[in-house]
DNA sequence: AGCACGCCGACT
DNA sequence: GTCGGCGTGCTC
């Protein structure tokens, strides 16, 4: 071919060559969506590969152009468009599209991280490694085989009671809507939601099971496992939690997404799953904390559940033992379907609740009289006993006698706690920082020898109770003896081996797991929880005693809980002797409506981090400032910017503004306006800032 | 968020 | 003389 002929085709071919505009979504923080184009349409919820700046992304098309909104000659052309998926489902894209507009992120910021990760980092498509891309590299690996495999024979499948069987009854003829399933531990929740899926997943649909934290679902996912009905083609689980490797996570993604397994058992993040038969969505412990996001994107994924079921028309089912204030709202308003399982399943009686006044009881390391005598009868017994308590480490501070110095983490406004090692060696440790040195042997301050650890962390009972009873077989369960890898699962079976006689745990071991045998229950420093934070700490340290108690005496009867308190009288221990979520979700209702606090009010919080915390809080009231002048603000109050709790984090220090209405509506409407202007306002500025709505701590 | 450009201290 | 510290500016 002649050179000037080949190079006539060429300036034809681009003469003639359409571009089709596409505005797409990228994970940048930055608002909105960007321009490319291409030489030929792209639909809606596909993947493409674009050059950003100086390096290439993952963005998903989400819009189709008439002409750019960019000048015409900064639009670049699209890298590659990734044709191995199908575009992800228009209720996929209005799931992300609703959460973008709800916590006032950018579409990129929400599409991308719901995505595997493979399906969302470049490199998986770029280089020699990448030859034929993630999916079908993960098509071509056959997974391992379905563990935990349990034969259908052997399942003994228990009957209902009259108030499981009603409860079943209404939620089979519900066709869409939400039901608070309101069970005490241990009435059976479980199985009715696996009777339910059973008729939706023989309706050939699909079920979405959320759960709080994984460490919990090996029990529950051999139950589902062995439940799924079908001889000749049986129907498939996917579990989906952020401990899986990446492979086995887009492995099950692409089961859930193809339709190919029928139910997904997954924490948080499994919420964004594209499920095409979806029928049933159901939140377990729907109260849990850990279902709202702590970092990016700070969603709640049971809000963002209930949302998704209303746009599917799918019924969704709401479970706890002490639901969010938030939900037993909706109930008293009758927006939810109220269903209630008040007696345990197998007639258990409840245990039995004592307060220990602590004001009246001399304490060892912690532990009165009453809860020592009451381990001492519990190993008598030979039953098991768990001691509760939320503080890891040895001891939450080091103190020197002779001049006061304390063990202050140099980085942050807390305290180092003190860590004790196998070696012998001990560490001050940052709970906040992670930042670790030795225990000094002598006052950094005087040289005074007379160091002390004051206060007690799970460490400590252990080895007081160690010593005191050292006939037992005492099991520690923390984060910190739980950090490998598996170990958490070795030692749960040790416990439910009866090879530990007492637990000393943090809530790790409140969340979940069924103990046979355990008869005594004591918890210590719950006062702790209940002054240290929030007006939501009633409310969590009440739904975090249940649960514990709950733990104990579901096999046989007479179990015992004993709660030490300083303050017996305060509602929330009463509620809790009594066994009565009610009367503790009336007063904390009343108290709630009475200071036009959530769910009475809505909130969202702007933080600010800065090495200075006169930026951070500058930058804050400038922007309430800013706010102040807008029409939006009518009805919105703003609050002066303050310093958060533990101000100074890592060398960062910290500030918020806590915005709050009683109309969401009026909130969000001052939000869209606003936020450009903040955007704007922190150009330039030595810090970073953030927007949570509905935030669960202030 | 990355990633690069751009100006000032301790090293071969 | 450079290597590299992180301030600041931009990305369709």
């Amino acid at each position: 071919m002649a050179a000037d002929e080949s190079n006539a085709s060429v300036a034809s071919a681009l003469c003639t060559t359409s571009r089709f505009y596409l505005a797409i979504a990228l994970d940048v923080p930055l608002p909105g969506l960007f321009d490319y184009w291409h030489i030929e349409p792209v639909p809606c919820g596909v993947r493409v590969l674009v050059t950003f700046g100086r390096r290439v992304m993952v963005g998903m098309v989400c819009e189709a152009l008439d002409t750019p909104r960019l000048e015409a000659a900064r639009v670049r052309a699209i890298d590659r468009v990734l044709d191995d998926l199908p575009p992800m489902p228009g209720d996929w894209m209005r799931l992300a599209g609703f959460a973008a507009r709800y916590y006032h992120r950018s579409m990129g910021e929400v599409l991308m991280p719901a995505l595997p990760a493979s399906l969302r980092k470049p490199a998986a498509y770029l280089g020699s490694r990448a030859a034929g891309g993630p999916v079908c590299r993960a098509d071509r690996r056959p997974g391992r085989p379905a563990q935990g495999q349990v034969s259908s024979v052997e399942v003994s499948v228990p009957t209902l009671n009259a108030q499981q069987q009603a409860a079943l009854q209404a939620l089979l003829s519900m066709k869409t809507g939400v039901a608070l399933l309101h069970g005490v531990t241990g009435s059976g929740k479980t199985e009715v939601y696996l009777r339910l899926a059973q008729q939706i997943l023989s309706q050939g649909r699909q079920v979405l099971l959320l759960v709080p934290e994984i460490n919990l679902t090996p029990q529950l996912e051999n139950s589902v496992r062995a439940r799924l009905p079908g001889e000749l083609a049986p129907l498939s689980l996917a579990v989906m939690h952020s401990n899986l490797a990446e492979g086995e996570r887009l492995r099950a993604w692409l089961r859930v997404a193809r339709g190919h397994a029928d139910v997904l058992l997954g924490t948080r993040l499994a919420l964004f799953t594209p499920m095409p038969r979806l029928g049933l969505i159901i939140v377990d412990e729907e109260h849990d904390t850990s279902y709202k996001q702590q970092d990016g994107l700070r969603y709640s994924a049971r809000d963002l559940a209930i949302w998704r079921g209303h746009d599917l028309g799918v019924p969704v089912v709401l479970g706890s033992a002490t639901p969010s204030l938030e939900t037993w709202h909706r109930v008293n308003q009758g927006a939810y379907q109220y269903l209630s399982l008040s007696q345990r399943a197998l007639a258990q009686a409840l245990p039995e609740v004592h307060l220990v006044d602590t004001r009246r009881a001399r304490l060892e390391q912690g532990m009165s009289p009453q809860l020592i005598e009451a381990l001492a009868a519990s190993l008598a017994r030979g039953e098991q006993s768990l001691v509760f308590i939320n503080r890891r480490g040895f001891s939450p501070v080091l103190r020197c006698n002779s001049c006061g110095w304390v063990s202050q983490c140099p980085r942050c406004t807390a305290y180092a706690v003190v860590h004790r090692h196998r070696a012998g060696r001990h560490t001050l440790q940052c709970h906040h920082c992670g930042h670790c040195t030795a225990v000094p042997r002598a006052c950094p301050d005087c040289g005074d020898q007379d160091l002390q650890p004051l206060g007690q962390g799970t460490q400590r009972v252990e080895a007081y109770l160690t010593e005191q009873f050292p006939q037992a077989r005492i099991l520690r369960i923390d984060a910190d003896s739980t950090r490998r890898k598996g170990s958490a699962a070795a030692l749960f079976s040790q416990v439910h081996d009866g090879q530990a006689d007492v637990l000393v745990g943090t809530q790790m071991v409140s969340k979940g797991h069924d103990y046979a045998r355990l008869g005594l229950v004591g918890v210590l420093n719950a006062d702790a929880m209940l002054f240290a934070q929030d007006y939501r700490a009633p409310e969590r340290l009440f739904a975090q005693l249940m649960q514990v108690a709950g733990r104990a005496g579901r096999r046989g009867a007479g179990a015992q809980v004993l709660v030490q308190t300083d303050y017996p009288d305060q509602a929330v221990y009463q509620s809790l002797r009594h066994h009565d979520y009610t009367s503790f979700a009336r007063s904390a209702l009343d108290e709630r409506e009475e200071l036009g606090l959530p769910p009475f009010a809505y909130q969202a919080l702007l933080t600010a981090q800065a090495r200075h915390l006169r930026d951070a809080q500058g930058f804050l009231s400038e922007a309430r400032e800013c706010a102040m002048r807008l029409e939006a603000a009518k009805g919105v109050q703003l609050y002066d910017p303050v310093p958060v709790r533990v101000v100074r984090v890592a060398n960062i220090e910290r500030a918020q503004l806590l915005i709050e209405s009683p109309s969401r509506r009026a909130l969000h409407r001052l939000l869209d306006v606003w936020l450009p202007e903040v955007y704007d306002l922190a150009r330039g500025r030595p810090l970073r800032y953030g927007l949570e709505v509905d935030p669960q701590e202030i």
